[in-house]
DNA sequence: GTCTATATGTCGATAGAC
DNA sequence: GTCTATCGACATATAGAC
């Protein structure tokens, strides 16, 4: 029992490590040995936890998308109303924006550099795009039978771009080191969303 | 003179498999001696030429720009009215992401795999953002001085939204392996600015 | 300039002692 | 299980012969 509990922990603390260095440093450009050290455990337990890097990889990318899911939810439910709730992903953004220092998304950035489509990797990240894309419809769905006024929207239409709204503000701000792309974006979409009424 | 010429031919070798190897694989997982193999050229020319990877990364950069950016030009110049130039973006955009294997930009993948924002990289892919912002702007100030209909048209807040989108569709199109967010951004977009007239 | 040979380091992954 | 030692491959970059 003390055996399990220690390697829980040893995996744990690897799983930590590497949601702090892949993110901010990259997946390539982070070495297992790095890992290692930081997280204060031997070669062997670590390759009797992740069988390769990729593996510990792939832990990385379904925790990372977790957290930051959990961190939007947390800003959405700040409000009832589906308007604002949709709303609320912009003051989400440029919150994350903020406080990662400009990283961007830990998932397109691991995207990014693993160009192997067919790769285990990739599947995943696709497979964790599509969790936040039905997210996203709920809301929209949402706002149209909340509100009559959107009664007309395309909500299939509408998820897509706002999904991809998510994305280009993201890698705007990245590029830019800043969050105004964040603010124009959410008053631009404001916009979008107005033409609807009518 | 000739010693000269031949450089220039190594150079152009160099830089010419470096073009496609980085944007294929990426820049980490490509190493100097498999471009060197693939450039036939021998070690010490290389560094004659280029007197680190990084200083590659930025002729990179700057040819890959310069391409990318005449490619979206061709396809803009073939109209002459200043909406369907506009609009020429999405019909490059689909056609580029279909050419290069959903391999997206190579800026912005070269963005996610360094993260040190004062380095020399990433000071580089912000200027040359700003070139593709500038471009922006000018066809869509072109929209609003040629049609009157878009005359109170905030010329800045659609370039930002413009360059947003066209990053947002890139990274879209990248994850989901096709063009169809590219398809649903051009109508959502046409949408939005028809939010403009009235 | 072109070429080979090499320096120096780190990578991911394993083997064997305890 | 934990530890050290090490594997072979590859990284970027240099040195020296021609």
């Amino acid at each position: 029992m003390k055996t399990m509990i220690q390697e829980k922990g040893s995996r744990q603390r690897i799983l930590g490590v590497a949601i702090r260095l892949f993110f901010e440093q990259g997946y390539l450009a982070t070495g297992i040995n790095q890992i290692i050290e930081q997280a204060q455990v031997c070669k062997a337990s670590f390759y009797s936890n992740f069988p390769s890097k990729e593996d510990l990889c792939l832990a990385y990318i379904k925790t990372a998308h977790v957290n930051w899911m959990a961190l939007l939810g947390k800003e959405i439910n700040k409000h009832r109303n589906a308007y604002e709730r949709l709303m609320a992903i912009f003051t989400f953004l440029e919150n994350w924006m903020n406080s990662c220092s400009y990283r961007g998304c830990g998932l397109m950035n691991i995207s990014s550099e693993t160009p192997e489509l067919k790769g285990r990797i990739r599947q995943l990240i696709q497979q964790r795009n599509d969790i936040l894309k039905k997210s996203i419809y709920a809301l929209v769905d949402d706002l149209g039978k909340s509100d009559p006024r959107f009664v007309r929207m395309n909500v299939q239409e509408v998820t897509s771009f706002m999904l991809m709204i998510i994305q280009g503000a993201i890698v705007s701000s990245q590029a830019q080191v800043e969050t105004t792309p964040i603010r124009h974006a959410k008053r631009s979409f404001k916009r979008f969303l107005g033409s609807y009424i009518n």
